[in-house]
This record gives C-alpha cells, structure tokens and sequence, in this order.
DNA sequence: AGCTTTTCATAACATATATCAACCAGCAAA
DNA sequence: TTTGCTGGTTGATATATGTTATGAAAAGCT
C-alpha cells in the first residue's frame, strides 16, 4: 500500500525509516469505485490524493453545464481541487474515478505540522509543486501555439498510460476540444500511420 | 531597491532583519532598457529575476518562427525561463523587457544554500510557487472553457495594470489568438460598453 | 519639424472547429 | 432475446478565428 509513495518520496529525497513513519500515519487510505465522486464541487476540500492504484478525473463545470478536464491522475500522481484545498476555499472542481482506484489521503493541517517537525516534507513538496508549475507552463505554452492534431500527438507521447485507459472524450475535454473534432482528427492521424 | 522585495517576503514570511539581510547579499542588482534580451533562447539560465521596477515579457519561438507571449512580468513579479533555470538546461524561452526595468538576480545555487541557512526561505518558496501553480491552473481552465472574448476580459480584469502598459498585439499572444481577432474582439466590447 | 517605425484598425477570403443530428457497434441488464 | 447505455463515428452547416493585404493614427527619432 505505502510502497509505491515511498520510493515516490526518495526519488527526491531519502527519507530515514521513521521519517516515512511518521509520514505514514498521518495519511487516510481511501477506497473508492467507478463513478464514484471524491470531490463534489462546492464542498470543502480537507484532503489532497496520492493515487496508489487507479485512474480519476477532476473536472471543471461552468454556468452553461459543460465539463471541461482539468487534470487526470493515474498511479503515482497527486489530485485534488489545489485551489479549494490551499486556500480552504469551496470547491470549484469536481473529481470522479475512471476506475476503481486506492489512494492515500492528506490532511492540510497534518501536512503543515509534519512540516514544522520534519522540514526535509516542505522540501520535498517544494520540488514536487515546483515540477507541477513547470508542466503546467508547457501545457500552457502547447495550447497557445499548437493546433488541435499536435496537441492531440503530444498528449498521446506524453501520457501513453492514460490515453490507454480513458475514452476518448475525456481527452477532447483535457485538450479543449469537441469529441467529434478529436474524431476526425484521429481518423486523419490513424490514416498516415497505416499505409 | 530592496523595500519591496522585503515587503514582498514578509507579506508571506515574516523575517529577521538579519534574514533579509543574509538574502539582500546573494542578490545582483541589473538595469535593462526596453527592447534588451534579459534572457536568449538556446543559452543556460543561472537566474530567476524579481522586478523592481518596469514590464518584461516571456516568449516561446516555435519552428514557424512564430512568437507566443508566456508570460508578463511587472513589478514584484518573478521571471525567468524557470524550465531552463531549475533543470539546467538551455532556454527555449527569450525574456525582452518592454519598458527600461530594475530587477533583482537570484542564482539557483546561492538560493540553495540559502535554502540549507535559513529553512524560511525554503517555506517562501515552497508558498510562491504554490501560488504559481494554482494560478496557472486558472489559465489552463479559462482556456478550456473560454471563448477569446471571455478570456479577453478576463485578462483585463485580472492584469488592468498590464493591459494598460503593454501593446495589444502582446496581450493577443498571451490570449493565444491573432491581434487581427483582438481587434475584432475590442470593437465589439467597446462598442457594448458605450451606447 | 519632418521622417520612420510602431501600433492599431479594417476588409475580403480561407480554414478549423463547433454544432446539430443521425447512426452504429459492443455490451450489460432485464 | 430485447432493451438501453456507452463510446465512437459521420455528414451538413454555422461560426469563430486565421490569413493576407492595406491604410492611418500615434509615437519615437534626428
């Protein structure tokens, strides 16, 4: 259960044995099914997720009723509404399971305290949110000079785990396109790879 | 020079005067007028920079030839080709500054070992970048789910001091779209705005 | 002041994507 | 078996944005 989130931890940084301990009992392990809901928006958000096994979605609802995807999690990533859970705001996201999935649940207040005692967390978390703002920028930097086929490419590169797993809508959402459009263009992308 | 910077730290950390001190020394003060390269696409990047004073932009280059803004920066911002800087690799992004600008240099390796002296700056950080993230994850959303209209007015809403100061041409790049479609977009919303 | 460059605006046409509607295959539930 | 659901595809048409070209006002420079 804790292994995959350990090894996770020392690839940025060692942890003695206790350190992980302590780490440990601090986290809420949490079974949920398909389609179940994590995180309902408009809720409070107590908890970011480590995702030990499984596949889930966060996704963004607006005035009009559209869902775009905001981000997938699969083995090995953290998932939660961030700007409810940093800022103890309501929840403007929704998260739901693509898959039965086990993860590992953090408290913000445990986190703060593990912290104070441990400050070897603050620096794991530090490079851990430092990465996530860096892909973020290239998410970023792809929707403002690529076309819907490139981003499509990409995404299938970057995320090959995850374009096995999740239907094709869901990824138009993520993409920002209408699954008709990712359609289309999936025929012409199939059509040059199979002559 | 270093008030607002200290100001800016102490809003999220408060310091010793020592402290601040200890981070004044690892600073390099830089002048740069308007239309200088800060930062060249290709080379290493040992600095993140803090705006004192002026506006700089961040853009990305593509195979085309074609520019996109990735980011603004004005006063008590940070900027940098912060890929390039934490992984040590050669830009893929040119930093210009658009009005003549002071800023702040910060090294990646002095900023380490402040990071071992004074584990506050290591809780700074880890909070700043934080904040990145989530606003990022607003970008991302609005450009899923916003039409170049609503993100338009978004941006002025969000960054009135920046659409004051910068061309329109840069904000239609930072918008994803063509200044041509701006233009366009800016007719429409003046003319709804004055009967 | 006079000249050049920058910035913004506009128009006509081209293209990509959205929209709307229909359809189909696979599959699980009844 | 039928039924309904999910995920995916296709076609016709509408709309938004890109492209290309032109011009004019504003700003900067000598």
């Amino acid at each position: 259960m804790f292994d995959s989130l350990h090894k996770h931890i020392n690839e940025i940084i060692p942890l003695e044995e206790s350190e992980f301990g302590e780490f440990k009992s601090i986290l809420t392990p949490i079974k949920i099914r398909k389609k179940e809901i994590l995180i309902t928006s408009g809720s409070y958000v107590d908890m970011e997720y480590y995702v030990v096994k499984g596949c889930l979605k966060a996704y963004h609802t607006n005035e009009a009723g559209h869902r775009s995807v905001v981000q997938f999690a699969i083995e090995d990533w953290w998932i939660s509404d961030f700007n409810a859970f940093f800022n103890k705001t309501p929840a403007k996201l929704t998260i739901e399971a693509i898959e039965d999935s086990t993860l590992l649940g953090l408290k913000l207040d445990n986190l703060e305290e593990l912290y104070r005692r441990i400050p070897k967390f603050e620096r794991f978390f530090r490079v851990k949110t430092t990465r996530a703002f860096l892909s973020l920028t290239n998410r970023i930097q792809s929707g403002l000079e690529k076309d819907s086929r490139e981003r499509y490419i990409e995404f299938c590169k970057t995320y090959p785990n995850i374009e096995q797993r999740v239907p094709n809508y869901h990824i138009a959402s993520y993409l920002g396109i209408k699954p008709e459009s990712l359609s289309r263009i999936r025929r012409e992308v199939v059509t040059i790879n199979t002559p």
